[in-house]
DNA sequence: AACCTAATCTGACGCTGCGTCAGTTCCTCT
DNA sequence: AGAGGAACTGACGCAGCGTCAGATTAGGTT
């Protein structure tokens, strides 16, 4: 299905090459974490993985190339996300438990892949449709999930009918993943990590449910 | 107040100088919307405001410095968006008014912003606490109006003492934030502009009264 | 009008990073 | 051991960076 790695000029990388890929890929990941993506150079990367510039074109066609690379792999890894919301009950105490589960995989998720996230939601804003395709295939698991669950209620009659499942769905996701990329900035705002959750939770269980939560 | 504005080396800029300098912003402007973050580079500015880059850092330290004037400038004006939630009234019909023209003008302005506005989520994300400060700026305004209007109802009862206001507050203006930047991705979603705002709306008012609106 | 001075602009330079290619080194298989 | 493909890199021409010394311009003065 993945179809083998290859070279940018076409070739099937072996072993080794496979190897130093990875190391390149790392090492940008690095870079990413600790400096602005505006100055994250080939040549920086290179260094770091202890090679040439010229090999890392070999498997790049650019800094860019790689980022999507990585944000591919980390979007299958994200597809695990989707444990967060797969057949939950959204009624009662259940919906709780599942409004702060999905919270607290979300922020985590968030927290170990923010450097690549925050590129990938740049360029997502900046209309880029490869990026925006990863972000989309990270978020979509959650919110396809999530406007399910709304959809059932409301055809219950337990959630009114003019409310859009899918637009709530989308705005919540967004929410999370906005308050994820800015966890730090809350917490030098006065809100600590702790009291963010719930709070957060609380916010998910009302739009989806429409109610307040019995804990 | 503003102190006069001044060249890189410290001289005040005259009249000539502040018309370059206003000049180089607007094409900076320009490039932002049109090109990637990444790929804006000053010897493209300066070309489309026809002069040279040495002119360029006269005025400017680099990219980076002339991408914050930009936001400090909008900054500003982002002020205004303190008019959409000051006075406003959380209870019965008015609230959901309230919510409706907060939804309304923060998108609006977003979307009058938007390339800036990626810029400094980027910075902010990345740490960079001069990007950080920008937001919380325009942020901060809507933030605090809205901590406040929970707070009071929290006294009055009417709202669950266990919610902490800083925390919804804050989470729901960066939902708002977020599906601002990401309005386009909405729509190849299936969910219309139209459809948004209202639901968008749905949410504030559950997250800051706890109850469904009475429109 | 001719002149002066400070403000403003820019050509030119050395430097760093980009992206390519031809050639070298390394590995693997026979 | 040696053939051949995989992997790496030195070197190059080009583009953008950031600086400086010197040219140009505006606008006031005599």
């Amino acid at each position: 299905m993945t179809g083998q790695v290859r070279t940018v000029d076409g070739r099937v990388a072996g072993r080794r090459g496979q190897a130093t890929r990875q190391k390149l890929l790392e090492c940008l990941s690095e870079m990413l974490s600790s400096s602005p993506y505006r100055d994250v150079k080939v040549i920086d990367v290179a260094r770091m993985a202890g090679t040439s510039p010229a090999t890392f074109y070999q498997y790049f066609p650019d800094v860019e190339g790689a980022v999507l690379e990585l944000a591919e792999e980390m979007a299958k890894e994200g597809a695990t996300l989707t444990d967060l919301v797969a057949g939950r009950t959204w009624t009662g105490k259940p919906a709780w438990a599942a409004a702060e589960d999905l919270v607290d995989g979300f922020l985590s998720f968030w927290r170990k892949n923010d450097a690549i996230l925050r590129v990938v939601d740049l360029g997502a804003a900046e209309g880029d449709k490869r990026f925006y395709k990863i972000r989309m295939k990270i978020l979509n698991a959650v919110t396809n999930s999530l406007t399910d669950s709304i959809k059932e209620l409301q055809s219950k009659g337990r959630v009114d009918k003019t409310v859009s499942p899918a637009a709530i769905a989308g705005s919540l996701v967004a929410m999370l993943a906005a308050v994820a990329a800015h966890q730090k900035g809350f917490q030098s705002w006065g809100v600590k990590q702790a009291e963010l959750k719930p709070n957060l939770a609380l916010l998910v269980h009302l739009g989806v449910t429409g109610k307040k939560p019995t804990k």
